[in-house]
Order: C-alpha cells, then structure tokens, then sequence
DNA sequence: CTGAAAGCGCTAACAT
DNA sequence: ATGTTAGCGCTTTCAG
C-alpha cells in the first residue's frame, strides 16, 4: 500500500457532490445535518470514487490521534494478553483504536515506547509498568496527559491509576491457608519494590500473623517460569520448611510447577499452592489450582473510560482498586505431618 | 495529549541549527552525510528543543506510514498473542510499528479492520482470518498490496502466504496413535471449510487409514471451551466408540477437558488425545497434553519479511509451509480394552 | 550538495 | 448555514 497517490480525497468527494470540503468533514464528522439533497449527492461520491478517509491527515489537522496507546511488557502473557483485549474492546465502542507495544520486558524500552506514544499524539496512554522504574521514566510519564497506569504503580506520578486490591488478595490467600492449618507459608513474588509484589506481601503476612502462621521465607524475581524454577529450589532447600506457598504471578507458577514435578514434590499433598491472577486455563492443571482472581476486563474497562474522561477531574477519585475473588480449585489441603 | 501546538517541529529545529527543514529531514532520515559542524548543530538543536518527529506528518507527507498492520481474530487466544508477539518483534527489528485489530472473531469486522488498515496506509498487511470468507473480504483483500495471510487461507487471493504444515500434522497425529493401537479415531476440527481444519483431518485420514485405523467420527465448530464442550458429548454418545481424539485447537481442547473431567472420563486410559497447537502451558495439564507445535515466532517473522519485501517477486514462492513436530507427553496411551 | 516551495488530506478559524 | 483560507509537520521535486 506504498504507492503515492491512494485514492480519491475529500477534496474530490467535495468537488463531484458540487459542494466545498469543509462542508463534506461537517457532515462526515456529524457535526452537521444538511439537507437530504446535498447529503444524497455527497453520498454518492463517496462510494463512486470509493473514498477512504486519511487518518493521518486527519490527525495531523486535528492534532490527536483517536486512539489510546497501551503499554504493556510482554503480549504473550496471558494476562497481558486479557488486558490488551479488553482495552481494545473499550476504545473500540468509543470509536478509538489502540496503539500496542510490548516493551518485552525490558525497562530501556518503557521509556522509549511512551515516547512514541506521545509522538503518536495518543488520546490516552495506558501504561502497565514490569520494572522499578527509573528517572528517566518517571521523567518522561510525568509530561503525560491523559496517563492512566494500570496493574502496578510508578512512584511520584500523579495520574488516575486503577489496580486491583493487592493486599486484598494476599490476606485471601493468607487466610484461605491458615484455614487449613498451614503455619510456615512461602512467598514467591514479582520483581523486588514494585509495588503489586509488596501489597500481596503484607496482605498474606498480616492475615498469617492474625491466624497464628508466619511467612518464613519470600523471594523476587521477574515473570517467568525460569525464575519460578529457582524459587522452587529456593523453597525445597529452605530450613523453615513452608508448608504453603502464594506465588505471585502465573509466568512464575508454571515454573515452580515444573520443578515441584521434577523433584517429585507433590502438590498439594506436599506444598500447597495458591497462584495470584487467574489468567490462562488454571483450573485444568495438575492439581487444578486454587488462585486469586483479577478483574482484567473491567480492569481495562476502567482504564479506557479514566483515559478518556473528557474533563480531568482532579477532585474526583484518582484511584481505583477493584475488587479480586479467591477461585478454590485442588491446589490447597491440610498440611502434611511434620 | 490533546494540546494543539505539541511541541518543536522540524522547521524550528532548522531554524535553531541555522539550516534548511529539508537539509534536517534529509538528515533525519539518513540519506544524507553532513559536514561534522553541522549535523552536530543540528544534534544539538534537537535536543535542546526537546524534538520530536510527528509520525502523522511523516505519514501524510511520504503516503505510508512505517507500520505492518496485523489483524487477528482474538488477541486473548494464546496463539495468536504468541504470533502478534513475534510480528511486533520482527517488526520493530525492522523499524516498523504494528497495528493491531483483534476482529473478536467477527466475520463481519473482518472486512472492516482490513479497511482501516489500508486506510493507516500500513506498508504491510498481515491477515489471519477465522471464517469461511465473504465475497466481501475477497473482494477488499484483493485490492490489498503486500499482502500476507497467516495461517488461514482465503480462497481466490494471490498473495504470499504462511502456513504450518497442517497436513504433516494430522499425519504425526494419525500415525502416533496408530502406533499405540488405536483403531477409530474421533476429530474435533475448528470451523469447517477453513483451510487447516481439512488438510488437519485429511493428513490424519490418510495416516490412520495406512495404519488399518478409520476417522469414526469428526465435528467442526469455532475456536472456543464452548465448542469443545459440545464436541465431548457428541464424542461420548457416538455409537462408533472412538478411543482416541485429534483436536484441532487449545481453545476447545480447554472445553473437551472440561467436559470429560465432569463426565469422569479419564485421559489417557479411556480416551487419548493429542492437540494441534502448543500455545500455553500444556505440559503443566492434568494430564500433560501431547501436542503439535507449530513454530509460531517462526511464522511471524516470515510474514513480517514477505510483507516488507521489496520487489515482489512473483516468479518466487509464494506460499510456505513451516513444519510442526509432535510433542509427547501423557494423553495418549494403549487403547482400552474394549 | 543545499535551499525554496509546493503539496500530502484534512480541520478549523474566519468570512460571507 | 456554507464557503474560503490558512495551516498541521514533514517530504520531495526542482532550482540554485
């Protein structure tokens, strides 16, 4: 589709319905109503030349872009990957596209593709950050309008932020084990000092303390099954002996699954297991497991609408925590006799 | 970041380094060398005044827009977010951003988001449809250059196009069941008529029948649980007792699961399967699924290529069929005795 | 090899 | 209410 002259423009639809161009945007932009006639004639010329309109004339006139960008560290994640549909879905009824980049993880990149964002004139910047973050970042975020963070938060950034009830979903998990009588639990954890990882903490810590159980052992690391497979061997060589562990993220659990398998470790006779975010077919798993779920879609409903929001409220709520449910499945029982 | 006057533009920079906008554009895009002085005036400029190119005006000005759009039928489907994984990869190695549509599995949007493609004067347009196709899509495909379908066919398009080796697949499927012993074998397709379901179920009728085993039994229906619910009860009640399934997508493999775990039936022993497709974590399964792998990241970088190629070169290949491997893991056994 | 000038297609102040 | 007229920021002939 490179070649130079595309089709027909406004100005030709306006010439063969007899009528200027700006009277063709009014109508075509509804800001107008004319009479049937004039309308009938344009109309028609737009499907004789097959006019298409150009959004990129179109935004640089207007100096935005209808659509919203999103940021995300890595599509393939299923929860990204639920994430990025349910924005779509949003920004489509509002009639905005979406602009993706996955930053694959790599903090260099935040930086650089809110950059393009903001060149792309963006009416909203979604952005799920995966990483401490770094000046630089906060830097160029804090020149966003219109900046709405998702899942995880950016230190020293004021802007609508919309997550999910973190510390409401460890206290959940803390609980859930302490009702089976689990009191040395694990936990397995999303990068160190973000801020997801340590709301899950001190929920799960908090509710272990008030039921007589205490978190003997927890680590960091990022979302991947290759730090879930060290955090495994972590656990099994622990002298505190946990009994439960809550894991921080899907990516991570599948690891730790895997090794758990290799090692022979049994789940959940030998360790109970209780996974943060339900994204992906958990409940066919070996044993189906019991998980905190997050409500992705609103998650991303919300974030759109914030995005959108014509007048920029600032009394009004900034952010949101919405709710998370814990899902029982098979990956929790009693202890094991020590 | 709605704001009219954005930031420094093109001419300010020139202004400020003392030279011409089209010395500065010639510069930025490297088809030039300028004497050290000067382009480091330039540099210089650039930074000071915090510029940033305008990818709208880029656009409208050159009538294309450094972007492969990729239209996909659901960004949440794991194989399909690991493939807009490996286009967004490959493109961005290649400096182009991505464009993504996920069509919700909408035949009728398919249309539509292919239209606004051409519209975004992408310079590349990735397609993978998940429908028998309308007349109209034809119609509007057939006017697409660089063009590349993925993994789908749509009939009557001459364009270059990637697939797996769908065929190869149902064959490794039909012939490693056969070598367990089993004998009437039950498919589970996606859509009929589409393109990979046929050559699926031809190559494991051709296999099974080499190996004096018969195709008892097959179904079509969309990429969903729903479906493979569905699909485990017409399995279950069939009179021909299949003891063995070939499902031609995870996502309705998730709903057979489903519904042969509610049944009591138990995989392997009562039932065998194997799965077309090794998006998501199917090893992790209860119990581990044997699976044909189809080499996604490969299959994106390819369409990404073919889509950017310079010349088309129609005398070339055309259409590519990357090869699948078998994974075995744990749900296919002996047949039971019957 | 560099600069001037004419668009690219659309929007939005101004006029009428 | 419609039309006129400038741009939006960049690319790209075309002169110099």
């Amino acid at each position: 589709m490179a070649q130079k002259k595309y089709g027909a423009s406004l100005n030709d639809v306006a010439a063969a319905a007899g009528v200027s161009p700006s009277t063709v945007s009014r109508y075509l932009n509804s800001a107008i109503k004319l009479p049937a006639a004039t309308s009938e004639r344009i109309d028609s010329a737009i499907s004789a030349l097959r006019y298409v309109p150009n959004p990129a004339a179109r935004s640089l006139g207007r100096g935005r872009s209808d659509t919203v960008g999103l940021v995300i560290p890595d599509i393939a994640n299923p929860f990204f990957a639920a994430l990025a549909s349910a924005v779509e879905q949003a920004a489509e009824e509002r009639g905005q596209g979406v602009l993706l980049s996955a930053t694959s993880n790599s903090a260099a990149r935040e930086a650089d593709y809110v950059d393009r964002m903001l060149r792309n004139r963006v009416s909203g910047l979604l952005f799920v950050s995966g990483h401490h973050n770094s000046r630089e970042l906060a830097h160029t975020l804090g020149t966003v309008p219109s900046l709405v963070l998702i899942d995880e938060d950016v230190p020293g950034i004021e802007c609508a932020k919309v997550f999910c009830d973190n510390e409401g979903g460890g206290r959940m998990a803390g609980e859930y084990f302490a009702s089976f009588g689990h009191k040395r639990i694990a936990f397995v954890g999303g990068p160190e000092r973000l801020r997801s990882t340590t709301e899950r903490l001190s929920g799960l810590r908090d509710a272990a303390e008030a039921h007589g159980a205490r978190v003997v052992l927890s680590t960091f690391g990022n979302y991947s099954p290759t730090f879930g497979r060290l955090a495994a061997e972590e656990i099994l060589q622990s002298s505190e002996d946990p009994t439960a562990v809550f894991v921080s993220s899907g990516e991570i659990a599948f690891g730790l699954l895997e090794a758990f398998q290799a090692a022979g470790v049994a789940v959940p006779e030998r360790l109970s297991l209780i996974v943060f975010d339900d994204a992906g077919p958990l409940h066919l798993f070996n044993p189906p497991l019991t998980a905190i779920r997050q409500p992705i879609r609103e998650m991303g409903r919300k974030a759109v609408e914030l995005a959108l929001a014509e007048s920029k409220e600032s009394p009004g709520q900034l952010e949101f925590k919405l709710p998370v449910e814990l899902i029982a499945r098979g990956s929790v029982s009693v202890p094991r006799e020590t």
